[in-house]
DNA sequence: GAAACCCATTCGGCATCGTCGAATGGTTCT
DNA sequence: AGAACCATTCGACGATGCCGAATGGGTTTC
C-alpha cells in the first residue's frame, strides 16, 4: 500500500461525504499535518480531480472524477445488457428498475430506468446503498459468501427502523434469498421505498450484478408478475453474459 | 506535485483511455518498471478505483470512481439549476439539451435532456468534447480568455474537416462569440451533428459553464426562436446562480 | 508432453521523495 | 487597528516508495 496515494484517495473520500471543505477541515479530520494534506491536495487539483471555489479557500470534486466514472460505466458490458432488459421489466412491472454492483459492503447503481409513467425523476446512476439494506445487495451476498465476511463488526449500519443490523439475521435471510435467487427489502434502507432483486451472473458463474424494480412501501406486495419479471430480466441478462445457468449456486 | 499521486492519477488516466490493460501494458505506457506501477495499481484497487478481470490479469476502472462522480454532481449547483431550465429549452427547441463545464481543453457534460420527441437516448453525462470543437467550449473559452492561453502548440486536435485547428482562427471566432454571448458549431467535433450554446455565469461574474442544444447538421440552420431560447436558458441559470448581469463581459 | 517463454507478483536495499514543523503572508473578525 | 486564523511555502530529516532481481504460475510452442 503505497502510502501518499492511500492518503490522497482517502481525500477524496472526505470531499465525498462533506460536499466542500477548507484545507485545515480534510486535515483534521484525516488527523494529518495541513502541509502533508496541501501537497497532495494540489497534485489531485493540478488533474482536475479536485477543484477550489473561486474565492480560493475551500476545496471539492472536481469534473474529471465525472469522466473517469462514465469510462467505467462504459467499460462494463453488464450495463449495456442491462439497458436493454430494464425497459421490459420497467414495463412489465410498471415500476423503476435500478441495476447494480457490489463494492465492499455497499451496492452501487449502474443503470437506473425511471418508471414508465411519464413523471420527472432523478437520474440514480453513481448512488451507494449499504448492501445489507436493499434487495440489489442482498441477491448480490447471497451467491458471494467470501463478502459477507468481510461485512465488519457485530453490528451492521440502520439506515431505518426496519435495517437488518444483526449480521446472524442477516445470513439466515441469505440463505433463503440463494434458495429462490429473488431478494426483497421493505424499508430497510429508506422508508417508504421497497424492492425486489435477482443476481446475474457472467461467464465463470460469478455473480457480478444485481437488477431490480423499487416500489412504493404501501404497493406491497407487488404482483405474483412482478417477481416473475425480475427473475427472468437477471435470467436473460446472466444469458447473454454467457452465465452457464441460472441461477448459479454459490 | 507528489510523484506517486501524480502516478496514480495517470494510471487511471491510461485504464480511461483503454479499457482494459494488463499491468505491463500499463508499465510501458507510462514507461515505468512493472513493479512500481503494481504497487500504485494494489493501493488504487484497495479502495475500488480499479478491479481486475476475474482471470485476475487485466485491470480496469471500479465502481468508487462512479460514486465519485455522482457525488461531483450533487455538489454544483450549477447542475441542479440546468436540470430546471433545460427541460424548457428542449421543449422550446425541440432539440437536446446539454449542459457542460470546462476543465483544462475539456468540456465535461454534467447534464444531458434527451430530445423531446420521446425516442431512446443514451445518456450523455460525463462524456468529454475538446472544448475548441463544441459550441460548448467556444461560449466557455470566450469568457475565460486566460484558458485560451493553456490550449498548447500550435496545432488543435482535428475531429473532423471541419474542426477548428488553427488557433489563431479560434481566437478571432471567440471574439465575436463574445460580442453575441453566443457560439455555434457545424460538424466539427462529430460528423452530422450541430449545435448552439451560451455561457453560464456564476454571482462572482464567472463563466462557470454552457448551455446549449445539439441538433442535425441537416437541420441547420434552425429556427430563429431556438437561438433566443438558448441565450435566455443561460441567462435564467446565470440569474438564479447570482450573476449580476447577462453577459457579463470577459 | 516437456520445455521455454511471458507475465504478474514479491522482496529488499538504496536513495529519493514525501513528510512535517516552522515561517510567511494574506484575510477576516473583534 | 490589532489579533487570530488559515492557506501556502520552504527546507532538512529520514521514512518511504522505487526499482532490479528473483519467484512462481500459466500458456504457448515444438
Amino acid at each position: 500500500m503505497i502510502q501518499s496515494v492511500d492518503r490522497a484517495i482517502r481525500i477524496l473520500g472526505v470531499l465525498q461525504g462533506a460536499r466542500r471543505l477548507s484545507l485545515s477541515e480534510v486535515a483534521s479530520r484525516l488527523e494529518l499535518p495541513p502541509s502533508t494534506v496541501h501537497g497532495i491536495l494540489k497534485t489531485l487539483q493540478a488533474h482536475g480531480m479536485v477543484v477550489q471555489d473561486r474565492d480560493s479557500t475551500r476545496y471539492q470534486l472536481g469534473p474529471a472524477v465525472l469522466k473517469l466514472g462514465n469510462v467505467y460505466l462504459d467499460t462494463l458490458e453488464l450495463r449495456s445488457r442491462a439497458v436493454t432488459w430494464s425497459e421490459e421489466l420497467a414495463r412489465r412491472s410498471g415500476h423503476a428498475v435500478r441495476t447494480g454492483v457490489l463494492t465492499f459492503d455497499e451496492v452501487v447503481i449502474i443503470h437506473h430506468e425511471p418508471r414508465p409513467d411519464g413523471s420527472r425523476q432523478m437520474p440514480e446512476v453513481g448512488i451507494v446503498i449499504p448492501a445489507h439494506a436493499s434487495a440489489l445487495g442482498k441477491a448480490l451476498l447471497a451467491f458471494l459468501p467470501e463478502q459477507v465476511d468481510e461485512l465488519t463488526g457485530d453490528k451492521l449500519r440502520s439506515m431505518t427502523s426496519e435495517t437488518l443490523v444483526d449480521p446472524a439475521v442477516l445470513r439466515a435471510q441469505l440463505a433463503e434469498v440463494a434458495k429462490e435467487a429473488l431478494a426483497t427489502e421493505r424499508e430497510e434502507a429508506v422508508l417508504g421505498e421497497a424492492g425486489i432483486a435477482a443476481p446475474i451472473f457472467d461467464a465463470s458463474g460469478v455473480a457480478v450484478g444485481a437488477i431490480g424494480i423499487v416500489l412504493p412501501a404501501a404497493d406491497w406486495p407487488p404482483a405474483e408478475s412482478s417477481f416473475t419479471a425480475v427473475r427472468e430480466a437477471a435470467r436473460n441478462i446472466s444469458r447473454e453474459l454467457g452465465a452457464p445457468r441460472w441461477p448459479v449456486p454459490a
